[in-house]
DNA sequence: CCTTATTCGTCAAGATACTTGACTATATAA
DNA sequence: TTATATAGTCAAGTATCTTGACGAATAAGG
């Protein structure tokens, strides 16, 4: 059997949270799995994440901090990881001698090429899934509550 | 400042990957840190999925591996750091010496209590968002894409 | 009853993705 | 110049997960 959800439990989550939550590592794993499958066996999900920040003429570690909102030793560490694997480089900036612009090698282009058709491609199943207004509706949705939350939580790091 | 968001900048993301990731880290931010401001401080993402699969009356550790879809150790060290947190207990089953039954503490039936309180308010907050049909539409969206998912990726555990 | 396999749980070790703290070098402000 | 803030690194520790190896109880087959 699949699973044995069909029995009548006591309990069973049913909040947004939980299906936000599974809906949402189902898109991580798929994407995970569809990069590995092309090759790149060194994606994972925190990586993903961090090149998504990766622009394409790089963009300064710093930068990549502020829009991660994880600590700038984590960010350094992934960045590591991916230097490590030749997926990206480090250069200096010349205005700021403190500064590391983090960029793309040529391995980190082509799989950011990859990544950009493997996103549309998921894209593109979902809205096979949904229909294009659904999706839209599903992607309007989810921004409100994304920027709601920033608005709510308030007690940001950095504050 | 808060954030540079509305910067112009070369590339941001914007993919249905993104937005899921968003709208659940929001979700699960909101969650535990209002579990820490009522007093339940040991609350984490991880320990709170979890604990959305223990019943009121017990749930056996083999049914919360299988439910959780995480390896059997993980779901061993997660009980068994709630279990020094006094939070669950786990018995053994009379009917079969191998197994252990894992429970609720009194300190734990408090914070279940709490904690459906909690995500019947994010519901509501998210229902006020979005309205009655737009929260709906958003479950109902969520629930395809996950089971879609798992039709898709097959190879589950347990095979 | 007596093997043999399966299932339930544990112990141990290792990987990944984070955290905080301490520190260097550079830039900026007073 | 001196103080302060910012960019990044190094080191150590925590949380969450993984695989492998194992002991103990149950189930299946003779």
């Amino acid at each position: 059997m699949v699973k044995s959800l069909d029995k009548k439990d006591e309990d069973w989550p049913d909040h947004v949270g939980w299906r936000l939550s599974q809906a949402n590592s189902a898109w991580r794993a798929a994407f995970v799995e569809a990069m590995r499958a092309a090759g790149h066996g060194w994606m994972t999900d925190a990586r993903a994440s961090l090149l998504g920040h990766v622009g394409r003429r790089g963009t300064p570690q710093s930068v990549l901090i502020e829009r991660m909102g994880i600590s700038k030793q984590a960010v350094q560490q992934l960045i590591d990881g991916l230097e490590g694997e030749g997926v990206l480089r480090r250069m200096s900036d010349p205005r700021d001698k403190r500064a590391r612009i983090v960029a793309h090698t040529q391995k980190g282009r082509s799989a950011l090429q990859e990544a950009n058709r493997i996103k549309l491609e998921l894209e593109e199943r979902y809205r096979n899934l949904l229909g294009p207004e659904g999706l839209a509706a599903l992607k309007s949705a989810l921004a409100a509550l994304a920027s709601s939350a920033n608005d709510d939580i308030r007690g940001d790091r950095e504050g």
